[in-house]
DNA sequence: CAATCGCGAAAAATCGATTTACTCGATTGG
DNA sequence: CCAATCGAGTAAATCGATTTTTCGCGATTG
């Protein structure tokens, strides 16, 4: 910046139409790959171009036109692993056809939300991919229905009537998450939630416990959905835990299930304060994979998402849309994959306990 | 979608004008705040506005001014917590000074970076913020500097002849670490880095070495460098560990710091294969902290990076330069915090070892 | 031979704002 | 008292493309 050297103003379309002895209406038309143009005046216009160094300039290109070629993203936040995947996805995916994807956060609240929606709608982009807040049915979508906007719904979501869904199958991973846990002997188990999602979270709670129950009809559930971030749900896991080892309602849970990542987290931490080790003191499964979870000890179970199957869909539906696909909207689940690892053992297989708490 | 009601097209200046009885220049002011206008025709104004419901058409808005209220921003990638706060602060500080950010992930690579830059140069990005791939001498920076792009560089530089830079202090940041390293009495300790990003690594290896050996001259220091990706590291580590093993070179050390956070993670899978066990059979800090270091167990000593200081302060520099503030460039480094946790502890303190391959 | 057709290209309208230049009164100053 | 200044507002130019309309001209056709 110190010099701000040369400077000089970017070539217009007409700098390059003169360049080349033709109209602007010609050059546009070359630019844009249309053949009714003589060979030999193209190849003036590609010379000028060359040139010039010469390139359209999207803004004023866009305005003429209805849609511009950019698709909208936006995610509930940024700092975990599948939403980071997601949008790293979704980029080079809009860009393989030639759109550019412009990511946004609304920081978990619907009404940053319903604004960033309504600064893309002004953008005119061409689609949205929205992973709403809470659910399909916030204001979000609400604001995309009234302005017959296109978009994709993704991850928080089950089905919509207006828009395409795609969204991990939460249901079938927790029915197998329950079959792993009954399998292995758990009869009293720990189910952690975020209340909000209503939606997703149900799904995942009644796929665990409808499979549980089924499998052994004898099995104790008990759930702790927390309202809000994460705070309240440790002081809600840690009120759950001082009643179990008090012996007023029961006895400690030999595993616990977090349908969500910061339940996990926070599940971990919890063990940690209190001194049980996984898997001897109890087990543990959550919903959402990371990085580091095969690299602990022990390694932590968790349910795997498909983010390339949910972005290649949702891209498909949204391109399906933009181009005009009529039809019903499509609701889709993609298959998730559980891996169980070494968090996961047998119940009351106490071996060197863990009861002394070290630090 | 499959309705597509409602779909009028949406208000312009002039319906707006027109409703308010005034011309659109007039309406292009009150939008602009300009002072004067007749507060009569100004409420009228309003009020068709409110009536109407028009929004200011960025599109044609930016179209006539010279540079786009926007600000870009260009990640090496998305999926490390690192890196998804920054963008969540940048996006958070830009909004408050209504700009938009605008993020795209450079996937580690600076052809893709230097596209994406010249994406943004034709969408006349106001500024920039460039956390480069590799470091501040790279393409990308050319490209601006020859375009005489407004722009900060963070994180991966340490000072540029053209451009502003803030990037964590990780000179200073390695010398704590040497300092507690030593301290505790570890004089075998082995550093994991990566090659490539030659200044930012180097300064963590010289801050870490130029301490230890200070403060110990005996201390023995192997260094690991990978370059490429995860993989090569992975080999190249196991390498190590087997000569080590084998007796080759000398013994194993007591410590491990790696340069940056794929390290650690790959450092801890290593450990694993080998039936290591943090601190006992070895120490280990990392550069770059991340959530779950402190619910594992045990956790995970690292370097915290300040990323609101250093996205605060880009921002900053930025906007200085956007509203013309000249001067050289200035450099700056923000101190990080180091948290010793307790995957670092003396060494050869061997308690009931871990050579037993569990698992 | 006039009317029609078609092709390729130019001219002009358009998108929706901002900005410049100019007008018309009213106020002020010398 | 007339000129200069100012306030408030408008018409028109502009930004850089796309798209529609028009046009010129040679080839076909009736």
């Amino acid at each position: 910046m110190a010099h701000r050297q040369g400077q000089r103003r970017r070539p217009s379309i007409h700098d390059v139409a003169s360049h080349a002895g033709v109209s602007a209406a010609t050059v546009s038309k070359v630019m844009a790959g249309v053949t009714t143009v003589k060979p030999e005046n193209a190849q003036r216009v590609f010379d000028a171009v060359e040139l010039l160094g010469y390139r359209v300039d999207p803004l004023a290109s866009d305005m003429r036109r209805a849609k511009r070629r950019i698709i909208g993203a936006i995610m509930p936040e940024f700092e975990s692993e599948f939403f980071g995947q997601m949008v790293t996805q979704l980029e080079s995916l809009a860009e393989q056809r030639g759109y550019t994807l412009v990511a946004a956060s609304s920081r978990e609240s619907e009404v940053r939300e319903k604004e960033i929606l309504e600064r893309m709608h002004d953008w005119r982009v061409a689609g949205v991919v929205l992973a709403p807040v809470r659910n399909e049915h916030g204001p979000a979508a609400g604001f995309m229905k009234a302005n017959g906007m296109t978009g994709v719904l993704i991850d928080r979501v089950l089905s919509d009537d207006a828009f395409d869904t795609v969204s991990a199958d939460s249901a079938a991973a927790s029915a197998e998450v329950a079959r792993e846990l009954i399998g292995k002997g758990h009869r009293h188990i720990l189910v952690v939630g975020l209340g909000e999602q209503a939606a997703t979270m149900h799904a995942r709670l009644d796929g665990f416990r409808g499979t549980a129950l089924a499998l052994a009809p004898d099995v104790r559930i008990d759930v702790v959905l927390a309202e809000g971030d994460v705070e309240p749900l440790r002081s809600q896991l840690r009120d759950y835990f001082d009643q179990g080892e008090g012996g007023g309602g029961g006895q400690r849970p030999s595993a616990v299930y977090s349908l969500f990542l910061k339940g996990t987290l926070v599940a971990l931490s919890e063990f940690r304060r209190r001194g049980w080790h996984c898997p001897n003191d109890i087990s543990l499964v959550g919903f959402d994979d990371a990085e580091w979870m095969q690299v602990t000890w022990p390694a932590i179970a968790a349910v795997v998402q498909p983010v390339r199957q949910i972005a290649g869909h949702a891209m498909d539906a949204l391109f399906a849309r933009i181009e005009g696909g009529a039809g019903p909207p499509r609701a889709r689940l993609e298959p998730c994959q559980v891996l169980m690892r070494e968090s996961v053992g047998l119940p009351g297989n106490r071996l060197h306990s863990g009861g002394g708490n070290r630090q």
